[in-house]
DNA sequence: TCTGGGGTCCTAGGACCC
DNA sequence: TCTGGGGTCCTAGGACCC
């Protein structure tokens, strides 16, 4: 048994934890250069704002719906994430932290009422760090998702399903026969594996609802589709097919990419912005103990401007794994130099760590004497506690260039709110 | 004028091997 | 006109997730 704690509209939740005022509002939050809505209140979603809507193409709601626009405060969430996530461990023994706003949270073993238990919760969580959440609970994943979504629905359109479901959905307290009306209220596309192309495709071939879903012979559909949408189906009929994951797992590969906040021509400021990304890359690296064998560095066009397209990336390979800094961004400026060509104007780029591997297992070249590699490491590492200390970009490789928002291609935040729990002097004041 | 960032898994097809 | 069978590894691309 699984439960799935998710937070509601979680980015613009955690502006509101600081903002009050914003309560009963339409309220989203913009990506990266505030291009777009990434989180939307349930406000703002009445108001006919989809996940990625352009900032551009609603603008004109902020003055006809009074709609309320924020930059992204991605140390705010993350700060605020960790908190609801060691109230929500309190479910139960396992957890596994699936993204920012969401966990599962292993129930097999937990004995009493569910239900109960977990209102418990989420009651918590909202009083302790002011953040709304969903809690579904099914037999598997898949199932805990959907429960999830039942429950989030259920309060935000009154009417979509029983009203008891609403905040904590448990749907394996449910009969059979309210199962399947559950079941059959739910379009297909919500299910969790369930994409766009794959849901065309289902909606085509009759399959409309998670009823019509469920009832399928998960062979028939490897066949027709694929092992995982297989999975999905087998998950849904109460079949473990995706287990909890106990501990994290190192990442496969490590990226750091960036739109620019305005088109960038030159080699000179495309080489500070590698610089930059790579330099991260790295950083996170580290953090996570691994090397990288490859070092992939892309750039290319926007490819919504009406004009010609050019997008190229390569792939170096290191002459051994590494995951110095130096190393990494020479690599890239490396790549970058032989995909450059003048001319055109280039709204994007970003490096890529491949082939990572644990840094305890690094295959030694022979050395017939000191190579250095030693000073090296700790060298990174005090750089790395340099830039933990005293904030990002405090000691930097001379080919990043100035730091700030001088360079050419530095994105644009606007509308950026203050970092309440992260920045000593962005505490909010109380007034007597 | 203005459209994010960071991941995972699976599959098909090519290169290569015996 | 005719051209085996079986296997592995790698990569690119598609689909999905938040």
């Amino acid at each position: 048994m699984y439960a799935l704690v998710d937070g509601n509209n979680f980015y613009v939740s955690c502006e509101r934890v600081f903002r009050p005022s914003l309560n009963g509002l339409p309220v989203c939050v913009l990506s990266n250069n505030d291009g777009c809505a990434i989180s939307r209140s349930n406000e703002a979603k009445a108001l006919g704002i989809t996940m990625g809507a352009p900032w551009f193409k609603i603008k004109h709601l902020a003055e006809t719906d009074g709609l309320v626009a924020l930059s992204a405060n991605f140390a705010l969430y993350g700060d605020l994430s960790d908190r609801m996530m060691s109230l929500a461990a309190g479910l139960g023994p396992h957890q596994e932290i699936y993204s920012i706003d969401e966990s599962f949270i292993d129930l097999s073993d937990v004995a009493g009422n569910l239900t109960e238990r977990s209102h418990k919760i989420r009651s918590r969580i909202l009083q302790w760090v002011g953040i709304p959440c969903g809690i579904g609970i099914g037999s598997t994943k898949t199932l805990a998702k959907l429960a999830n979504h039942v429950a989030k629905s259920a309060e935000r359109k009154p009417g979509s399903y029983p009203e008891q479901l609403a905040q904590v959905c448990n749907l394996a307290v449910l009969t059979p026969s309210e199962l399947d009306a559950v079941f059959a209220a739910t379009p297909v596309n919500e299910v969790w594996g369930i994409g766009r192309q794959i849901s065309k495709q289902l909606i085509d071939g009759g399959v409309k609802t998670v009823l019509d879903l469920v009832r399928l012979d998960p062979a028939m559909v490897k066949r027709r589709w694929s092992v995982v949408l297989e999975r999905t189906v087998r998950e849904l009929q109460g079949i473990n097919c995706v287990e909890l994951e106990h501990s994290p797992q190192p990442k496969q590969e490590i990226a750091c990419t960036r739109s620019f906040g305005h088109p960038v021509t030159e080699l000179a400021d495309l080489s500070e912005a590698v610089t930059e990304f790579a330099s991260r890359a790295a950083q996170k690296l580290r953090k996570q103990s691994s090397l990288a064998g490859q070092v992939l560095c892309f750039i290319r066009t926007s490819p919504f401007r009406r004009e010609e397209q050019y997008s190229r990336s390569v792939t170096i390979p290191l002459r051994r794994p590494s995951a110095d800094t130096a190393i990494i961004v020479e690599a890239a400026l490396t790549g970058l130099a032989a995909i450059y060509r003048r001319g055109f104007k280039l709204a994007k780029a970003g490096v890529m760590l491949l082939d990572l591997q644990p840094d305890t297992v690094q295959q030694q070249e022979l050395a017939l004497e000191d190579d250095g590699s030693h000073d090296r490491s700790r060298l990174m590492s005090t750089l790395d506690d340099l830039n933990q200390r005293y904030g990002r970009g405090t000691i930097l490789l001379a080919s990043a260039g100035l730091a700030g928002d001088r360079r050419a291609w530095s994105m644009k935040q606007e509308r950026r709110t203050p970092g309440y729990t992260t920045c000593l002097d962005d505490l909010a004041v109380a007034h007597a």
